[in-house]
This record gives C-alpha cells, sequence and structure tokens, in this order.
RNA sequence: GGGCGGUUAGCUCAGCUGGUUAGAGCGUUGCGUUGACAUCGCAAAGGUCGUUGGUUCGAGUCCAAUACCGCCCACCA
C-alpha cells in the first residue's frame, strides 16, 4: 500500500472551498507591499486591477465567470512574479436594475413606490441589499477570485459618496454641468429619462400613414405628408418640404391646418427633408422627434409636448388627452379618416427605440434634466489612447471607441429615481437659486435662506462607476492607497462595456485626478450558446455557472473560460468543452497520484547524478520551451493559447510519453529512480506553477500533496529543500534561452516516437493482440547509437521483447516472414509470418514509396528553384535535410520491394 | 448609411511577427482489465483553410475585390 494514496478521481467538491478558506486565512490575497503596512516599499511597481463591480443584488451569470476567472488569471500571474498585486472587489448600485427590483417586490403586495414615499422605499432597498448584497460576492469567492476582500467597496458607500459629490461639485464649477430642457429619452415605464446609451433599436413591422396636409389659404389643396406615428401630429408645429422641390416651393411660407385639432402651421424649406421619401414633405414635431427638434431650432419653430410622463394624451392633444399614445394613434386615425384627411396606408419597417432596461418603446421628450457637457472630456480622453498612454486589447477596438468619443452627444446624467446618489443640488424657495455643494447646506448660498429643497433625481449609476477605479482607493482624499495604487494597471472587461464604463472612466480619471485610470484595457467577448445564439432566459439556453462548477468543478468552468475565448471574440460555450476539461482536471491529478507514488516509493541517498537519458533532455528542452512560449504568449495577453499549450504539453508530451518511459527508469533502481522521481516531480512542479492562474484549486491542492511527499522522503527540487508556503505565492518559472543541444535531442526523440507509432500502427492494422510481446529486427547505420540506448524504451512503448531484439547497422537479406517498416533512416522488421500478406505488403511499400516519392519530387523542384537563394540558410538547410531523409526512405522502401519482388 | 468580426475536419474552435505534409476537443470506427488515470490508453478515418485575383522563392497567415453569417454605431419621417 503506497504512503500516499490519494484518491483515484480528483473531489474538487472536497478541495475547492477548504482551499480558498486556506488562502484567504494566510493572507494571500492582501499585496504583499502594502502602503498602510511597515516595510513598505514605494518605488516597487503594483499591478493593480478594479473589478468591474457587479450589480449588488445580481446572481452569477457566465460573464462574471468570464472575467473574474480572467483577472483572477492576471492577478495570479503578476502575484507569482512577485510582483506586488492587488485586486479591489466591490458591487455596484445599480439603480435602474435595484429600483425595479424592489418595485416588483412592492407590486405583488400591491403597492407602489409612491405610495409608501421615498424613506420608506430606500429603507426597503438598503434592507434587501443587506440580505442579497452578499450572494454576488459569495459566488465570486467560489469562482476563486483571489481578491483583498478587505478593501471590497459598494458604490453607495460613503467614501464613494463622498467622491460622486465631488465630482458633480467639481464639473459644476467648472461649467461642465447644466441643467435645462432639452430633448431627452424617455421611459415611460420607469418615469424616467435615459441616456442614449441605454436606448436599443429594434426593426419591428408597422405602418406608414399617408395623409393630407390641408392648404389654409386655398380650400381642397393640400400636401400629402407620410408619418409612422400618427399622434405626434398632435403636435406638429410645422411641415417641411425641400427649398428646390417644384412641387412645394409655391407652398412655402403659406399655412396648413392640423388635422382635428385645427391649429395652424407654417410650410417651411429645410434641406433636411428627403424628396422621395414619402410624399416629400416632412411633418415637424419637435417635441417628440430628435431630427424634429433639430429643425425646429434651426427655424425657431415652437416645441409642443403632447404627452406626460406615462406618454398620455396631455392637454395638448385636444379630444385625445388622457389616452394612451397607441390608442391615440388609432382614434386620431380613424377620425381623419371620417375627415377624408387620409390618403393610404402601407405596411412598413420601424426601427423602434426601446429601453434597454424595461424593453418599452422609449419616447422622445422635453424634459429639463442635468447633463454633462461631455466635449472637453471626451477631447482628453481621445488623446490618452491617440498617444499610446492608454493600450486598447484587441487594438481594433480603438477604432470604435475613437468613433464614439467623436461623435458624443451631452450626457445626460439625471434620473427620476430614488436608488441612487441624489444629485447634490439645493433649490431655495425664497429666491429661487440653486446652492451646489459637497456637503448638505444649511443656507441658501445666495440669500441665506433655510427654505432648501434638494433636488428630487439621482444620478445616473454609470455617473459612479466612472469614478470607480479611484473612488476605490479613496479619492477624493490622497490617501496612502490612492497614491501607491492609482493609477491601476489593467482594466479588463467585456467589450459591450467599452462606451458604458471603459471611456466614462477615462474620461472621468483624467478629469478628476489629472491621470489615466489604468494604462490597459483588455475586451474579452461575449460568451453564447453552443449554437452562437444570446443566452437568454426565454430561449432557454441559460447555462448557470454555480451548476457547473458544483457538477464538474471551478477548475474545469475557468480553464473552459480561458482557453476557450480569443481576445475580443465571442465564444460559444458547450457543456461538452466543461467536461472535457474536468477530464484534464482529472488527468492532473491522476499524474500527481503517480508521481507521490513515486516519490514516496524512491530510494533515499543519492549517489552522483547519472547522465541523463534521451527522455530526460528530451521533457527538458520541451518544459523549457513551454515555459518560454507560455511566457511570450502571456507577454502578448494570449492567455487562451498559453493554456492550450500548457495542455499539450502536459497530456500529449509528459503523460504519454515521459510518464510512460519514467516507469522503466524508476524501475531500474537506485541513482536512476531518483532522479526519475526528482525529474518527474520537477516537471510536475513547473507544470503546476504554470496552471495555477488557470486551474487554482486542483493544482494548489496537488501542489501540496506533492510537497509534503517530498518533505517526508528529502527529495529537494527548491534550492535547499526551501518550499514556498503555497503554490498560490510560488515562483514563475523563468524563461531561459536553449543551451543548443536541445535539437538533436528532439530530433532523436521524435524518432523514437515514429517508431513506436510505426509499430502500434502495424500491429493495430495485423490485429496483433495488445499484451503480445513480439520480437523485432531494427536496421540503421546513422541511428543505432540512438536505438541501442533506447532498447528498453522502444520495447516498452511498442510492446516488443526485450530479450528478442536485434539492433544493427546492416541486414545484407530481408529475413524471412517479416513485414518491414521504414521510419526515416530505420528500417524495422517484425516476424509476423503468419500475417504477412505479399500482395498487401507490396501495396503498403508501393503506397508508402509513392508517397516519399512525391515529397522528393517537390522538395528537389523547391530547392533547385529560387528558394534556395531567397530563403533564409536555416529554411533552406532545413528543407536539404528532409530531402537527405526522404532519400534515405525511399531507398529502403525501393530496396524492400525488391527483396518482396525476388522472394 | 458607416465600421468591425467570422467563414479552417461531422460539430465547437485554435492556428499571434508569411517558412512549404494545417492542429485540438467532442463525435465516428476498430482494439484494449499494460498496478497514475475507463473522467483512461492505443490506432484509424475525416480538411482544394468561403470565392476570385494579387504580392512573394513561399500565403490558412499579407493586400484587393466578392459572397454569406453575426455584431456595433448612426437613425429618412
Amino acid at each position: 500500500m503506497p504512503e500516499y494514496s490519494l484518491p483515484k478521481t480528483y473531489d474538487f467538491e472536497s478541495t475547492e472551498q477548504r482551499i480558498y478558506a486556506w488562502w484567504s486565512d494566510n493572507g494571500y490575497f492582501k499585496p504583499t507591499n502594502d502602503p498602510n503596512q511597515p516595510g513598505f516599499d514605494p518605488t516597487r511597481k503594483p499591478y493593480v486591477i478594479s473589478i468591474p463591480p457587479p450589480n449588488v443584488t445580481g446572481e452569477l451569470h457566465l460573464g462574471h465567470a468570464m472575467f473574474v476567472s480572467m483577472e483572477d488569471l492576471m492577478i495570479r500571474y503578476h502575484r507569482m512574479k512577485g510582483v506586488p498585486t492587488l485586486w479591489v472587489p466591490g458591487t455596484d448600485h445599480a439603480g435602474i436594475a435595484t429600483q425595479l427590483q424592489i418595485e416588483k417586490a412592492l407590486a405583488r403586495e400591491g403597492k407602489t413606490r409612491e405610495q409608501i414615499r421615498r424613506e420608506e422605499f430606500l429603507a426597503r432597498t438598503w434592507a434587501w441589499k443587506e440580505k442579497y448584497g452578499g450572494i454576488i460576492t459569495q459566488q465570486i469567492r467560489r469562482l476563486g477570485a483571489s481578491c483583498d476582500w478587505q478593501r471590497e467597496r459598494f458604490t453607495l458607500d460613503d467614501g464613494l459618496s463622498v467622491a460622486v459629490r465631488e465630482a458633480f461639485v467639481r464639473l459644476y464649477e467648472k461649467g461642465l454641468i447644466y441643467r435645462g430642457p432639452r430633448l431627452i429619452n424617455w421611459s415611460p415605464g420607469l418615469r424616467t429619462a435615459v441616456s442614449d446609451l441605454e436606448v436599443e433599436y429594434s426593426e419591428e413591422p408597422g405602418t406608414l400613414y399617408y395623409f393630407k396636409y390641408m392648404l389654409a389659404g386655398s380650400p381642397g389643396d393640400f400636401i400629402p405628408v407620410a408619418t409612422t406615428r400618427p399622434e405626434t401630429i398632435l403636435g406638429d408645429t410645422a411641415v417641411a418640404v425641400h427649398p428646390e422641390d417644384k412641387r412645394y416651393q409655391a407652398y412655402i411660407g403659406q399655412n396648413v391646418i392640423v388635422p382635428i385639432l385645427g391649429r395652424e402651421i407654417s410650410v417651411i424649406a429645410d434641406e433636411y427633408v428627403d424628396r422621395e421619401f414619402g410624399g416629400g414633405a416632412l411633418k415637424v414635431t419637435p417635441g417628440h422627434d430628435p431630427n424634429d427638434y433639430a429643425i425646429a431650432q434651426r427655424h425657431n419653430l415652437q416645441m409642443i409636448s403632447i404627452l406626460d410622463e406615462a406618454a398620455r394624451v396631455n392637454s395638448n392633444g385636444g379630444p385625445y388627452e388622457g389616452q394612451d399614445r397607441f390608442e391615440a394613434r388609432e382614434n386620431l386615425w380613424a377620425d381623419m379618416r371620417t375627415a377624408g384627411l387620409t390618403i393610404k396606408e402601407e405596411p412598413y419597417t420601424l426601427n423602434v427605440p426601446r429601453s434597454q432596461r424595461g424593453g418599452e418603446i422609449i419616447e422622445p421628450m422635453i424634459s429639463t434634466q442635468w447633463f454633462v457637457n461631455i466635449q472637453p472630456l471626451a477631447d482628453a480622453a481621445l488623446e490618452a489612447v491617440r498617444d499610446g498612454r492608454i493600450k486598447i486589447v484587441p487594438e481594433r477596438f480603438t477604432k470604435v471607441y475613437y468613433n464614439w468619443l467623436e461623435n458624443i452627444e451631452d450626457w445626460c446624467i439625471s434620473r427620476q429615481l430614488w436608488w441612487g446618489h441624489r444629485i447634490p443640488v439645493w433649490y431655495c424657495a425664497d429666491c429661487g437659486e440653486m446652492t451646489v455643494s459637497r456637503d448638505d447646506p444649511t443656507a441658501c448660498s445666495h440669500c441665506g435662506g433655510g427654505n432648501l429643497e434638494q433636488d428630487p433625481d439621482v444620478l445616473d449609476t454609470w455617473f459612479s462607476s466612472g469614478l470607480w477605479p479611484f473612488s476605490t482607493l479613496g479619492w477624493p482624499e490622497d490617501t496612502p492607497d490612492f497614491q501607491y495604487f492609482y493609477p491601476t494597471t489593467m482594466m479588463e472587461t467585456g467589450y459591450d462595456i467599452l462606451f458604458f464604463w471603459v471611456a466614462r472612466m477615462i474620461m472621468s480619471g483624467l478629469e478628476f485626478t489629472g491621470q489615466i485610470p489604468f494604462d490597459t484595457v483588455y475586451l474579452h467577448g461575449l460568451i453564447r450558446d453552443e449554437q452562437g445564439k444570446k443566452m437568454s432566459k426565454s430561449y432557454g439556453n441559460v447555462i448557470d455557472p454555480l451548476t457547473v462548477m458544483e457538477e464538474m468543478g471551478t477548475d474545469a468552468l475557468r480553464f473552459t473560460l480561458l482557453v476557450g475565448s480569443t481576445p475580443g471574440n465571442d465564444m460559444n460555450l458547450s457543456l461538452k468543452k466543461v467536461e472535457a476539461n474536468r477530464n484534464f482536471a482529472n488527468k492532473l491529478w491522476n499524474v500527481g497520484r503517480f508521481v507521490t507514488n513515486s516519490i514516496s516509493q524512491a530510494p533515499a541517498s543519492p549517489q552522483a547524478e547519472p547522465d541523463w537519458t534521451l527522455a530526460d533532455s528530451w521533457i527538458w528542452a520541451r518544459l523549457q520551451n513551454l515555459v518560454n512560449d507560455v511566457e511570450r504568449l502571456f507577454q502578448n495577453y494570449q492567455y487562451g493559447e498559453a493554456g492550450r499549450q500548457i495542455y499539450d504539453f502536459f497530456w500529449g508530451d509528459f503523460a504519454d510519453w515521459y510518464i510512460e518511459i519514467a516507469k522503466l527508469q524508476l524501475s531500474e533502481g537506485s541513482d536512476r529512480a531518483y532522479y526519475t522521481a526528482s525529474t518527474i516531480t520537477k516537471v510536475l512542479d513547473i507544470s503546476l506553477r504554470l496552471l495555477h492562474p488557470f486551474t487554482p484549486f486542483v493544482t494548489e491542492e496537488l501542489w501540496g500533496h506533492i510537497k509534503r511527499a517530498c518533505q517526508d522522503h528529502d527529495l529537494n527540487i527548491y534550492p535547499d529543500g526551501d518550499w514556498p508556503p503555497a503554490l498560490i505565492v510560488a515562483p514563475w518559472p523563468e524563461p531561459r534561452s536553449p543551451e543548443g543541444w536541445e535539437d538533436e535531442k528532439a530530433a532523436d526523440f521524435s524518432l523514437v516516437q515514429d517508431i513506436v507509432r510505426a509499430i502500434r500502427n502495424l500491429r493495430a492494422e495485423k490485429g496483433v493482440k495488445p499484451g503480445r510481446r513480439i520480437p523485432a529486427i531494427f536496421v540503421s547505420e546513422q541511428k543505432s547509437a540512438v536505438l541501442s540506448s533506447q532498447s528498453r524504451a522502444l520495447a516498452a512503448l511498442a510492446q516488443l521483447d526485450l530479450d528478442q531484439l536485434t539492433i544493427t547497422g546492416r541486414l545484407n537479406t530481408k529475413p524471412e516472414g517479416h513485414i518491414g517498416l521504414v521510419i526515416g533512416p530505420v528500417e524495422v522488421y517484425l516476424p509476423l509470418s503468419g500475417l504477412v500478406d505479399q500482395r498487401e505488403e507490396r501495396a503498403r511499400l508501393e503506397k508508402d514509396l509513392a508517397e516519399i516519392k512525391a515529397q522528393v519530387e517537390r522538395l528537389e523542384t523547391l530547392l533547385g528553384g529560387a528558394f534556395a537563394e531567397k530563403a533564409p540558410p536555416a529554411v533552406v538547410r532545413k528543407e536539404q535535410d528532409k530531402l537527405a531523409t526522404y532519400l534515405v526512405t525511399a531507398e529502403k522502401l525501393q530496396l524492400q520491394l525488391d527483396a518482396l519482388e525476388s522472394s
């Protein structure tokens, strides 16, 4: 019974929470260089990430799993490199989203927020937050997030609220915030303004209505006008035609009559009008259409609002007052038809603006709101990326970023909600002036009166999240954290919030701190279902990360997300992939079992280290190669590719080949066994270190077992037995340049692999029973030394009879009753007498020969052409070597064929 | 209307500065109780890298055009 008997299967359930608590208890998530602790060194540059704060009452979804995995990978990698790292966690109050949840809960009690009043509503929301606010952060912990939880923040914290007020007041004092009536996007269901970004457009079938605008001056005469929204006729203040449109030129300046209402409005000329569309004339509704609003400003037109907060027709709508906007549409149209004012209706595809949150149709309305004059901030934000102070990965998103900022409109920041940062503006009942203040004022700053009332509105959630990278570090106070950890290093998030969040953080960071908030933006893609469809509850294709973690382990999910994604590209997730990676975790585990057993069985007190075997050299070279590649890929943010390469190395090279050969070397006893145990331990150790940022739990757990086994058996793989206390803080493997011997060893080992594969292949083809050991004759002039040294390995891997192996430089006659194989410079003969079929053999040899000859021909042409002169010498030499090998192979194949003919 | 991404094996995808026989996982087929692992092993089948043209000694990789799929921005009522 081995001393270390690990279970056969990796048990993630019993591991993950224990390991997480252990890391946390040992303080590994905290920065190793902390400005609030003794021994702080301000010259060491930290690596800092601010977490994209999830909605405080949200539930974990795959988007969270994605960014947590990615950021945790970045953090763990840098931590292992010895860089002081800080990952600041926190949550967002998510104004609209949270308020909607509370309102829904209220609705179930048959209440509205207006009924219970603001104070009571906020109390309930806070209670809700207290109750559910911990769930999401708990779930993020389950993913293995190595955040410094002592620095956790919430956007409505006192400190962050101070930051929000500071930001608002500064902008106001600089004249970059203003209040006024403007056409904004109104959400009638939520009864609040929303920003342009919060409106989504969807193509939907609708109707284009044609009707008559009767001329006031000449009865019976009319201008035909088309609209998709007849109810807005009630708010028309002009009819516009193109100035050069001959049909209507005569009417310009005349009056037309608004249907049903009978108001007179004038016909104006504006180049915006498209003569081809509809009748060529445009009704102008400045109060409910952005383009019409612009026209109205050019022509100084009156602006009429016809809808109230709930999008019901108001008193400007005459007989339709009180009707819902869609109801009014039908009724007005019916009345117009009765009045003979309609022309026709035709089907038409509309682009309907809908609320990102509620999904209802957004109504453009004129409303008094607070705005940020964004242009100066946008210019600075553009400059920071243009001059390279901030780098966006993948690079193509910089163009998207530029395009948005170059065409940006002022930002409507006030929301008619209750849950959020209340606007720090007070209105004086005595003098009517505004007091804008960082602290709650007791008196009007203008008249000194005490009759102050605070603006009832709150700020857009993104206003506070825009301050996140520095508000979480203590800004506006100049705290030690802010001084040391700001600017942060990496902003990792989904490309879908590039505008909402990233751009605004850059604008705010530059404006308020005078510095960039982070130097790199890494954007990951969205996660879709197996077919590439968006996951949504209505499709029923949502994958719940918690279920996946429960069933297959956190590491399997993390590895799938990390390795399955390419920067900026969406990924399609299927459970099959997670399953494959659960199997990988299990593979790791079982290699670990093998290694711990080997350690505990290895002989003690080593003598001098024996020469490395070919396999030893090969695996070291491969591993070193891997370390270098991973480092390069990490530097280029190619995390997925790095993970894939580690996977391939671990399974395809280490487990499939080296471990199999190691079994032989271990059975040799004494020093060879000791050093082989040491080698597999070292290779595993480095593999675990490389994998740790991807799959932290299984690697940490396994590494702990390896460490204990080594310590108990005096096997030192770290100098002086100086083991790191935990894998999470173990040093990252150092890249090294090759020493020159690697290529030859790689070529020799690859020959061994090819021989083994060829023999296995033939055995399978001929139906030789697995396990049956057969004799073999190896013939090669150039490689007999390699073959001799590898006889045991060849015998074991290809199931040959070691006692009946012949290795020779040349053979005069082909052995009777053998099947011959040619692998490069090596011939192998296997005595499969009963299974030899002359015709089959000839066919096989001819096929191989034909292939080789084709290659020879190709290479001869290649090397005879301009390639030999123009290609780099190293590339040419490689091809020449190949040709030489092919020629030898061809020759040997030909000899075998000849032998077959003559027998 | 403008911009971006994708198109590689039956499916889902890698393939990063061009190097000459294009990879993985899953699936399929055949064999298998080799004391790490059946969440496994061995072997096999399977691809004119969307199309056309160009640059180059050399193109899945670079350039141009084009088709289809998807996304973002703008929003002609």
